[in-house]
This record gives structure tokens, sequence and C-alpha cells, in this order.
DNA sequence: TATTGTTATACTCTATAACTATA
DNA sequence: TATAGTTATAGAGTATAACAATA
């Protein structure tokens, strides 16, 4: 069991709370209220870690991506990455005003943006890299890394599902 | 740590809304990553499944809690349910108006409401809860039942991890 | 003096529609 | 006609500060 005698000890509507200290009734059973919690809590974290940094949180993972994915456009960009594709123009202006990644027109279709990470936006990505690592580390480090390595199996297998048919 | 320098592109077809037809680079190793792209999957689904009806999400959650909790006050449900207080208020004013649930003076500490659900508001949580259960069968029954407890073991015990007395 | 609930406010995130240039 | 990127805008979600009643 938890121990449940810090209740009282953030009386404050500062921040974190304790866990377990309420019963969760019905929502014991449901799958999206646990991931829910868990990511709002790590993502309070991390925006904490970066503050000061004028970083918005997606732009970690978009410039993750357009590392990854060197040419990657931007429409592809948005509906893999979940971004919204009107909301990724000024993340990307973003980028580009610090340097970090850069538009070119596609050969292949001018229409589109092949988009590339800079030198200095490598740079950054692992800064903001280890951050992210840092952020987590209380979490990954207490599980052993077979238990680790298996929920990360679980969690690519339960996202591959909600695509599977029913679903837009 | 491992840098990015595989490029190993499974991008056969792209542009399709299938997962997994981008490299996701360093968010590989990024736990927040996979958990948000779920959950804003399966939220995003829950919201399409409550058309019509005029929920916002956390009045499902909020409703559970009260449920599990009876006589629980805002301060609580805020705090430990991961609601801003703020927002707590007009939450409840549409569960009141809606006869889900009451605010009633705490005896012990009259600063205090005592929050209740009425038998209309456990007729609500059963149907939303019904509701919410068929948003995540897609995933759950995919998943044998010792994996999805699995599973939630581990979630909780990464939920509590968030909070063991390292974190600011 | 501190806390609970409330109100008002502001700021971010997200979603939508309309426009351009290309296909 | 349809798509990629852009712009503008509106809505939801969230965070903050100030206030009244109560402790």
């Amino acid at each position: 069991m938890s121990p449940r005698s810090s209740v009282a000890r953030r009386a404050s509507s500062a921040g974190s709370t304790a866990p377990e200290s309420v019963d969760l009734g019905v929502l014991k059973d449901m799958l999206g209220f646990r991931l829910r919690r868990i990511q709002n809590h790590l993502s309070k974290n991390f925006a904490e870690r970066l503050a000061g940094r004028d970083i918005k949180p997606g732009e970690f993972s978009a410039l993750a991506l357009i590392a990854a994915n060197p040419g990657i456009s931007q429409i592809q960009l948005a509906t893999e990455g979940g971004f919204d594709k009107a909301a990724l123009v000024v993340l990307l202006d973003d980028l580009e005003r610090w340097g970090w990644a850069v538009r070119r027109r596609s050969t292949a279709d001018r229409r589109r943006h092949a988009l590339e990470i800079t030198p200095k936006g490598e740079k950054a990505l692992a800064e903001l890299f280890a951050i992210g690592l840092a952020n987590e580390a209380t979490v990954t480090d207490a599980l052993a890394e077979e238990e680790l390595a298996n929920l990360y199996a679980v969690l690519d297998r339960i996202y591959g599902l909600c695509f599977s048919d029913d679903q837009a």
C-alpha cells in the first residue's frame, strides 16, 4: 500500500497531489484515466524544467520527428505526429527563427515543404532529450530494464490497436 | 545514450494515418510521448462518443470521484483529482444544474462544501461509464486479462513513483 | 492569519474556415 | 477538382489573482 500520510502535506493549490488518497471508484477500470494522470504529471514537470526557455511542449517532439525523418512534409508531420496543421505553422516559425530547422521547397512536389533539422537544432535536440530523460528518470530508474521494455511494447501495441479498423 | 544516427525509414507508404509510418527518433525512448499519443487518441474518441450531450471530459471523472467519495470537499476533489479549483466551480455548476450532484454545507467546517451524487447522477454515471468502457474496448478486448491487470499495476506503480519525494 | 469557495481574467491549445499556389 | 501551406479566428482548457465567509 502507498503511504497516505502526505495528504495534508501540500494544502496549497500549487501543485502535486498524493495518489490513492481518494477512492477512484469506476475510474479504477479506465485505462484513459490512468494514462492521463501520469501524463499530466510528467508534462507539468517537463514544463517546469523548461522554464525560462521559450519552448512550447510540442516543439521538442516536432524537432525530434524532423531529425528522424529528414525531408518530411508539414502535412505528414501534422497527421502522424498528432499536431494540428495550422498550429504546426507557428511552431515551425519558432524553430526557424531559432535556427533549429529549415523549410525547403520540395523538388518533387512544389506545394510541399521539406523539413530539415540544422546542426544547431541537433544540439538543441540533444539538450532537450537529456532534460526529457531526466524528467522521467524518477519513474524509469525505478523499473527493471525488462519491465520498462515490456511496458513500451504493450503501449506500442495499444497505440497500434487504436487504428485497427473501427476507428477513423 | 543513443543518438539518432540510425535512419531506418519504415515509410513504405507515406501519407496514411497508420502509426509507425514515421521514425520516432529519440521519442522512442520517452515514456511521456507514448502515453500522450494513446491518451490523445482515447480522449478524442471519447469526446466523439459524447457528441450531442453537453458534457465536458472532466465532468465524467469528477462525477465518478464524487460518487466514490461522498462528502468530499471541492479542494480535495480539485487537488487529488487533478482539477483546477476555479475550473471545478463551473464544472460543479453544470452537475448541479443537471441534478447529478449537490453541494451541501459541511457541518464540521462551514467553509467547505460536502459534495454528494444524486440518484439521477448515479444513473448518468453508469451510462457514461458504459460509454467509457466501450470507448476503450478496442484496446482492452485485445489484451489478455492478465496483461491488462499487469499494465494497470505498472501504471499505478508509476503514478505512485511520481510523488516519491524527489520531485519539486 | 490561513483556508474554502467564488469570480474575473488571461493565456495557451486546439479546431475550423477561407485563401494561395501548386498539382 | 484536390492538396499543402498559410492566416485569422473562435472555442475549450488551464492558470492566476483578488475577494467574502469561515476557521
